[in-house]
DNA sequence: CCTGAAAAATTATTCGC
DNA sequence: GCGAATAATTTTTCAGG
């Protein structure tokens, strides 16, 4: 799961379709491509099975969903010792809320972005689930006004 | 396309599904959810028409695109104005790089996500693509090691 | 490695209940 | 909302270049 593949224009136009509609039909997509359906199938095979695609999601909207509160949380770590960032990296990966999270470089600071319904439901994952991730020492929090562009498409 | 949409549990069952698998068929959606085709599909209806279902996306994996490099960056601007803001959210959502952008408080700073092939990438998205955003007065870059969560599904 | 068409399998839709 | 029947598409397969 970690070198890149190699693709030629063909693949690209494929994946880039089918990051703009993953219900689009192999007859389409063919079609859009300008090959017959037969090896348009074949490549899409090549691509799921080498993990390049991997899966197809509905984009869901957070706001329709009433989780339109967004926060930034920067976590300084007590104990950035390998089996420490370890703990840690799998505890976050258990809690649904955190929707991203990097470590960054300088000082092993992590970033995490949290997604909830509103202000109080952030205080509540603060302080039951980020608070309490292994070899937490301190965070601070960036609450976001506005989303100008979320989640978009890789660019490819 | 603002207020949340009211959801009943099999509406939540459906969507969870379809954030696992977009292309899951109605027949086997129904199946898992509990209901005949028939109420399943004007359901999904509902819920697209209703903006909550916003697409559907092909997942793929940015390493295996060899865009594993991500940055995220601070942005604080000269002129915080109505028109200032806007002019800069517009310019934002011309970068295919720049993946994610928020606005946050405290001094109408932006926070963006841009991902690159590699440093020497990001350096020209910096120096060609973001510096050159309107109004930006100062930037600072934080650049991720490790991703631990990366676009996880919406908590639901 | 691709084409094109035929065949086989699924799927979505439309009813009356 | 159900379930069967219809109708429409889709995926797969295969011979041929």
């Amino acid at each position: 799961m970690d070198k890149p593949m190699q693709l030629d224009a063909i693949d690209r136009k494929i994946i880039h379709e089918l990051q703009r509609n993953a219900r689009i039909s192999i007859t389409d997509l063919a079609r859009r491509v300008g090959l017959s359906k037969t090896p348009v199938a074949a490549r899409i095979k090549v691509l799921e099975d080498g993990g390049l695609i991997a899966g197809y999601r509905a984009m869901l909207s957070p706001i329709k969903l009433g989780l339109s509160h967004v926060t930034y949380v920067e976590v300084r770590l007590s104990d950035t010792r390998e089996a420490a960032l370890s703990r840690f990296n799998t505890a976050v990966r258990a809690v649904p809320e955190i929707e991203e999270c990097y470590m960054i470089a300088g000082g092993f600071d992590y970033l995490l972005k949290v997604r909830t319904r509103n202000i109080a439901e952030y205080r509540r994952v603060m302080g039951d689930q980020i608070s309490a991730l292994p070899h937490v020492h301190a965070t601070s929090s960036y609450v976001a006004m506005e989303a100008v562009v979320e989640s978009a498409a890789v660019n490819l």
